[in-house]
RNA sequence: GGGCGGUUAGCUCAGCGGGAGAGCACUGCGCUUACAACGCAGGGGUCGGCGGUUCGAACCCGUCACCGCCCACCA
């Protein structure tokens, strides 16, 4: 975060971006004034644009009702969901190609509660003649669709209700009922007058309803603010089709693709009392509106002082939308914008692609004449591990703060960033913040346990350095999770990163590399401080605090960790030597477990003999690191396993074969137990294995290195089950 | 109504064409001179169901089921 560049939408810097923005916008006649149906919500006394309307399933009522004919006795029915809106009704709607209303149309209906209205009949394509009774009801102020037929139809629209979703004076004896009340009152009238058909209750429907207070929204008749979409849409989808911007993941383009196919006017003014007031005034005298970049005190046209200003503010999202250049200091063509614009990458999350991701690329592409982003990164929401959005009333929300306090917020930000996968929801536990405290203290400890041994010196890795098998491992490894984690965050993949990281740093670094390095601590410091030095710098801006006071200790005289180059992989990744690591570390886990199975201490030292197979030079020069880390006695090489007597035996998948003595403790029946589960254990893989090769599709099909693959993996089961058999013999029954 | 995700070990999730993984939880052993918020070893899964493609499918295609999300002017 660059916290001298902290900009805030209402700034006067970032006002005189909006104030540009709607004057070039008005002047080129993009932003418009219209009575038009709005969402409307009747709590917040304001208007919100389509994308703030939260559509919410609810039970409703579907009422089935005639409107008689006024010129015979023939009626027409129509369905409505909002019963009360039909005290403002003007017409009723038919699809043209419906034979079962075609010698209707252009008649006349009668309303019940006003009989002097004229209420045409209408043919319109919009009607679909499938719903209800395929004749609709029009309500041209309550109703979009209606609006827009009545439109075309001419059919006059009666305003019913007022801001507050009241009924007003056009309700006639309705007036002063709230919308839900006179939906009551009406059906109940009109079922008096024998008017209804059915009453389909509970109706399950889909009603908008305010995204900050939950009201259910009104489409209501009222004077509004627009900006025309469609021009600025399409240049938007075009940068996404040329690739100018990507998404990642990149199915959000879709959503962001169709969303602009699609776009209708976006209404932008509001009617609270917090925002940038909408600069445009109206002149009492003659009439002219007009916008202004200075607060206009006479009128453009005629002079007068009788100007007043619009008492509408904007949606907050159209300061936001300028964002990538208004914080730079545009309108003027500073430094900073010159040098910043366009941005590399814009990180958010999937719940504003529309309302802000969008809206920047519109208005980026429409004032700066280029894109303000090349990569949208979208990232989910932070839940609980039911997968509940956090939220007060739920009570499972994770103070942040809190979290900190108990575990550090480098904990709090290595769990965040470990939950990370593209587009997807971030699942947070107490228990995962835990494990990432575990994680810190287990890097503390590890570092504390390198710099003991080193005071003052910093021996450094270099050509001269003599390695060793696990040094060249761990710097293989090292490479290897560099590698990777470079490539992981080149994608954006945080969370993969992570877990690469968590992996190398304690399942490798810890649990082998520091263990094996306390037999010769002096030769393995410089790979030692290596490794820690790149572990440092990596992590460093997931865990900034504990990777800047372990770099302090580290690197007295070096600053910051922040201004340390970040580590690149350095040429050292070997599979062979991570392939001799294997066999190594496949002998100790199966010494340890040797031990544990006949009930040893693990610290009790045993005696052991290896028949290592073809890898004698392999195990003699990891003798002392084997003896270490299985905590034996002593380790011989033998050509030949002594016969079973006392010992226990065991072999690895490479096929070194190891005899233990176990003096007087050995129970020969647990070793036949051993022995013959890991027979089994061998016996399946070969059928496994077997039932492949026999296939001669595969032999055929398959590519070779699989192919030989699989054979070299029948051999060794095969060998090892013709050892595992002998030593079971061996031991007699 | 349209679209997009998800369904893998008891829990939370990775893996997304060639021998099923992690963390937590669980079992046994252990204060081995960095770490018991730890170490060592282990048990545990017909990868949602059914079809198909392929020599080979958790992974690709189709379909169904159940969860979740987004969009939508069926009154």
């Amino acid at each position: 975060c660059d916290w001298g560049r902290e900009r805030f939408t209402m700034d006067e810097g970032l006002s005189r971006a909006v104030r540009t923005v709607f004057v070039r916008w008005f002047d080129d006649g993009l932003i418009y004034r219209g009575n038009r149906i709005i969402n409307w919500c009747p709590r917040c006394g304001t208007a919100l644009s389509d994308i703030e309307v939260e559509h919410e399933d609810v039970d409703g009522e579907l009422i089935t009702f005639r409107y008689p004919l006024t010129d015979d006795g023939a009626e027409i029915s129509v369905a409505t969901t909002r019963i009360e809106t039909m005290l403002g009704d003007t017409g009723v709607f038919v699809h043209p190609g419906d034979e079962r209303y075609a010698h209707l149309v252009g008649k006349k209906v009668r309303h019940p509660f006003f009989p002097e209205r004229d209420m045409p009949i209408v043919a319109d394509e919009a009607v679909d003649p499938e719903f209800g009774t395929g004749a609709v009801k029009g309500t041209p102020a309550h109703d979009p669709l209606d609006f827009e037929m009545g439109e075309r139809a001419g059919l006059e629209k009666i305003n019913i209700l007022d801001g507050a979703a009241h009924v007003n004076e056009n309700g006639g004896r309705f007036q002063g009922l709230d919308r839900y009340e006179a939906r009551k009152a009406v059906l109940e009238e009109l079922q008096n007058l024998g008017l209804v058909d059915v009453v389909e209750r509970p109706y399950r429907h889909s009603v908008g309803h305010c995204y900050r207070c939950g009201t259910e929204v009104e489409p209501w008749l009222s004077l509004q603010w627009f900006v025309k979409m469609q021009p600025l849409a399409r240049p938007a989808m075009q940068v996404v089709t040329e690739g100018r911007i990507r998404f990642e993941p990149k199915r959000f383009e879709k959503a962001y693709m169709d969303w602009l196919a699609n776009i209708r006017d976006w209404c932008i003014s509001r009617q609270i009392w917090w925002g940038h007031r909408i600069p445009v005034w109206y002149c009492d005298d003659c009439d002219a509106i007009f916008a202004s970049m200075e607060d206009a005190d006479t009128c453009e046209r005629c002079g007068s002082n009788n100007v007043r200003q619009d008492t509408d503010v904007l949606d907050t999202w159209f300061s936001s939308q300028l964002w990538p250049f208004s914080t730079l200091g545009w309108p003027d063509q500073t430094v900073d914008l010159n040098r910043f614009y366009p941005t590399t990458v814009m990180v958010t999350g999937y719940e504003i692609l529309y309302l802000w991701v969008a809206r920047m690329i519109m208005s980026g592409l429409y004032f700066m004449d280029d894109v303000p982003f090349e990569d949208v990164f979208i990232h989910g929401i932070v839940r609980d591990f039911q997968g509940k959005k956090m939220s007060k009333s739920l009570g499972n929300v994770i103070d942040p703060l809190d979290m900190i306090d108990r575990y550090g917020a480098d904990a709090l930000r290595f769990s965040l960033a470990y939950a990370s996968i593209p587009g997807n929801d971030m699942k947070v536990s107490e228990d995962r913040i835990e494990d990432a405290r575990n994680f810190a203290n287990k890097l503390w400890n590890a570092s504390r346990f390198v710099l003991s041994n080193l005071g003052d010196r910093r021996p450094e890795l270099d050509e001269a350095t003599e390695l060793t098998l696990e040094d060249r491992w761990i710097l293989s490894r090292l490479d290897h999770t560099l590698d990777e984690v470079a490539r992981e965050l080149e994608t954006y993949n945080f969370g993969e990163a992570m877990r690469d990281l968590y992996g190398f740093i304690w399942s490798e670094f810890c649990d082998w590399y520091i263990e094996l390095s306390k037999l010769r601590q002096d030769q393995a410091a410089p790979v030692l401080v290596h490794v820690l030095d790149r572990i440092l710098r990596v992590l460093h801006p997931v865990m900034p605090f504990i990777t800047e006071e372990l770099w302090s200790r580290l690197r007295p005289e070096a600053g910051t960790v922040m201004h340390a180059s970040w580590p690149k992989s350095g040429g050292r990744r070997d599979p062979e030597v991570e392939a001799q690591m294997q066999r190594l570390q496949d002998l100790v886990v199966a010494l340890r477990r040797l031990k544990i199975d006949h009930g040893i201490p693990q610290g009790r030292r045993v005696a052991v003999d290896v028949d290592p197979g073809g890898y004698g030079e392999e195990v003699a020069a990891a003798r002392l690191s084997i003896v270490a880390l299985a905590r034996l006695e002593s380790l011989e090489l033998v050509d030949r396993l002594p016969p079973p007597g006392g010992a226990a035996r065991t072999i690895t998948a490479a096929g070194i074969e190891a005899s233990v003595d176990l003096g007087d403790v050995v129970d020969l029946d647990v070793e036949r137990k051993r022995l013959t589960a890991r027979i089994a254990e061998a016996e399946a893989e070969i059928a496994r294995a077997e039932g492949k090769l026999a296939d001669e599709a595969f032999v055929a099909k398959a590519p070779e290195n699989v192919v030989a693959k699989e054979r070299a993996k029948l051999e060794e089961h095969k060998e090892n089950r013709a050892k595992l058999t002998s030593q079971l013999q061996a031991l007699g029954s």
